[in-house]
DNA sequence: CTGAAAGCGCTAACAC
DNA sequence: GTGTTAGCGCTTTCAG
């Protein structure tokens, strides 16, 4: 039993035992822990001799520093927290990808969180992650409830709001105003002659940018005297799907309809593809008008309109202001970068009535 | 010039003084900082009074705990490392919902990183990571370099590989056999009576899997007596066009194919989009075959066939092993878990020679 | 149930 | 160039 015991004991010291530290690198390199810090940063004023040495032992005993402690002696961690409603949409894909791009090569690390679109869980999520005491926070929108914006703020460090820059905004921002970009979109369409505009469109509860997008359209329509023939909005995700289907409840409900706008460019195709199917010919007799202008915007070259925005460069931007703010002097100022859809139209521009 | 001097630095004094910490909790309500951590975790020895009070303390001043300095005390960290090798391939953005949603409700937050297919890079990334101390890590994949190997074994942490089960399993593994996948499609399809079959595919360097899936199909033809009637690839990303292009070549160099493999349902769309134009009878002249099940693999129903698999699964199976491992006691064992795509064939079947 | 002391691993600041 | 000292904010002992 006793043997045992003491077994069981000596087992358990060595696995505590086993975590290696920068004092076995020191002791193995025969400097101090000091220089052997400063050795495996860049080292400034350690003799090239000793950097080799420290570099050695470093390898050989297998030392893998600890973020955590380095960071704990500094004011904040060079982690980068992000926060994104969601991930199944591959929009905030690309803008993840934009960040992590950017911040390779460098000392930051992300830190994500998805909110869901729940502004209770983006809270806990945001608190959450300042506890680990990030160098820089990147979240979505501009639209936050007021304890949101207060923890936010009270961080005192650098933010960027991405995506929109329609709200509030606290301190940097990288996007577009949606509202404009739903507003230059309907002129554009009305430009062409079309006046005969449906919406369809999957907006769940609390995506305020698709919301502004549609806003801003409404908006041109309605300066130019116009309404929307028709407004359908399922809250659901399988989009191409949605959109086969609402295209053809929408067209026996409204015949009359010359162009339908809708939310993004998934549900576009979708409709796209059941006009394929029922002969209708797109954009002749009907322009359908995605959003963000994706791979599937280009299913078939031409017959899709979108707006082509550019989420990773926005991902990129966004990344780069923490970058400069937290390398740099602190004394860099608040930015905000706007980066403009691009309008397709494709095919409907050589079949617009007014040419 | 002196006056100024010390502005500043009481200026900078403030600043630093800002770091509200557990001790102003403590203070402000009353007690030792020990109560206050006890009231503020989950309290189990502290009296419902104290807690009270010190949570109430807590929010008054806008305390934010500080993860950094809990987790020093600990042997690790409340973090989950994630690699995974892209994020614009929405496969990966599936799989990292997944995860977040797993995740979602405990203590774990996830730490993040992009191996871009760089075997370097893959290991740097693995290293950072492993700085911070998570407590468990995902990573992509079953083919590492030896010195990958090494300090993932060395880290002493619970380790998932994620989405192949055909290479060097380390501790757990979830996901499927690449190598199968495609075996298994191949016999799918020749059971159909297909047998002309091509292979187009963008297959970038290091995507093993990609690759697995391509040699499991070749095998199983190769046992059938066949081989492919053409091969393309490319390094490319637009996979729908892709697409569009290359199944045009095919079909001109080798007008006798009947069916075609695609390393995804993305190029497969492509392929179908410029059929459709050409009026290609798919499936029924022609069967074109994706890897996925993606949303945009039911562009038009039953047309396509692909191989559906469980992305979201697959995260969301990973980062729960995890979470028995890091939370539970440490007795348990390594788990293995295998989702097995689903062929799905859709109108091919109801075309199948053989019946 | 509560508190005081010690220390996690590292680095800034100051000696030498 | 290099080493020593102190301490980041928290939690784990262990003593009340």
């Amino acid at each position: 039993m006793r043997g045992e015991a003491i077994h069981l004991l000596s087992v358990k010291d060595e696995n505590l035992k086993k975590e290696i530290t920068l004092k076995d690198v020191a002791e193995a390199a025969g400097v101090s822990k000091m220089t052997a810090s400063r050795a495996l940063r860049g080292a400034n004023d350690v003799s090239k001799v000793n950097v080799e040495k420290v570099k050695k032992a470093a390898k050989e005993i297998g030392y893998v520093g600890n973020h955590l402690a380095a960071s704990l002696t500094k004011t904040n961690s060079n982690l980068i927290g992000v926060v994104l409603p969601n991930l199944t949409n591959i929009v905030f894909s690309h803008v993840m990808s934009g960040i992590t791009g950017a911040l390779d090569d460098t000392i930051f690390q992300p830190v994500f969180g998805v909110s869901d679109y729940d502004e209770e869980k983006e809270y806990e999520v945001i608190k959450n992650i300042l506890s680990w005491r990030p160098a820089g926070l990147i979240v979505t929108g501009t639209n936050f409830p007021e304890s949101t914006k207060l923890i936010l703020r009270q961080a005192k460090i650098p933010l960027v709001q991405i995506m929109d820059t329609d709200g509030d905004i606290i301190d940097s921002v990288v996007g577009f105003s949606h509202e404009k970009a739903g507003y230059d979109m309907a002129r554009a369409l009305l430009e062409t002659g079309r006046e005969r505009i449906g919406f369809i469109g999957c907006i769940i509860e609390n995506d305020f940018r698709a919301a502004k997008r549609k806003a801003g359209f409404i908006r041109a329509l309605d300066e130019a005297g116009h309404n929307l023939v028709c407004d359908y909005n399922v809250d659901s995700v399988s989009t191409i799907s949605v959109g086969r289907g609402l295209v053809d409840e929408a067209l026996s409900a409204h015949p009359e309809l010359d162009c339908i706008y809708f939310s993004n460019d998934d549900i576009a195709a979708g409709a796209l593809f059941r006009c394929i199917e029922k002969q209708i010919a797109v954009p002749e007799d009907l322009a359908l008008i995605g959003f963000n202008g994706m791979d599937i915007s280009n299913c078939f070259p031409g017959k899709l309109g979108t707006s082509v925005t550019d989420r990773a460069g926005i991902g990129s931007a966004a990344a780069k202001i923490l970058l400069r703010r937290c390398t740099g002097e602190m004394s860099i100022e608040s930015e905000k970068i706007v980066l403009e859809p691009q309008i397709r139209l494709g095919n409907l521009l050589e079949n617009s009535s007014s040419s």
